[in-house]
DNA sequence: TTGATATACATATATTTTTGATGTATATAG
DNA sequence: CTATATACATCAAAAATATATGTATATCAA
């Protein structure tokens, strides 16, 4: 993680990747994500994985085995309940860039 | 912190404030960063503190100590090293805020 | 055919960051 | 005279992140 910046900003990705792509697998995920941040955010599997088995566990993301050939993947995708966070944390990263926004140029006080 | 978002953005914070205020100290720092995020991002002094000093020992900052009555305050103030880092630090924000719009709002690939 | 790189999952440990609790002391408002 | 605000700060616990390691198959080039 090239800007600190970045920090606590994993779940956003996975919520509005998966919400746009549908179903997607971990390693997909990790290349999307570098592909998309230009390489500043690269999320390594120690990352990846523990986030997308605790949002598995808060039942936001379900997942479907699959097997391509002799190798296994896991795909996931939005709970009912995970969309409706992914729709949240739409606004939440709104109200963030809001906030960034106005840092660099603050309104008259 | 309500949303997680707000991880990792508190040097950012600390860079523009003091940046556009000249000197500021700790407390008044705290108030006005709950004040613009509008109670988001609520700089608690176990976060505030170890930030300050974390970067005065990075040469970004320098402190000035001030009385008032019989109450002790410590202004920071950006050292030279300092402008030219919260003058990085533009780019790393308008970058991220760049990659959040693009999350939300992807480009035909 | 073999060695490098890519694909695909994952965890374990160390470090860093954040949170929540606690500490000291003065000023001010009710 | 008590609660809240101002003003500094640290400590311990919890959470997040980084670095390293582990297993295994697929593919491409030398």
């Amino acid at each position: 993680m090239k800007s600190k910046l970045y920090k606590g900003s994993i779940e956003s990705y996975l919520f509005q990747l998966l919400s746009q792509n549908g179903r997607m697998y971990g390693y997909e995920i990790s290349k999307k994500i570098k592909e998309i941040t230009d390489g500043e955010l690269v999320v390594s599997e120690s990352k990846l994985y523990p986030a997308l088995h605790k949002m598995e566990a808060e039942g936001l993301l379900e997942v479907e085995v699959a097997i391509t050939g002799s190798r296994l993947r896991k795909y996931y995708k939005l709970t009912g309940k995970g969309v409706k966070a992914s729709q949240n944390n739409i606004e939440e990263i709104r109200a963030y860039i809001n906030s960034l926004s106005n840092l660099l140029n603050p309104k008259f006080s």
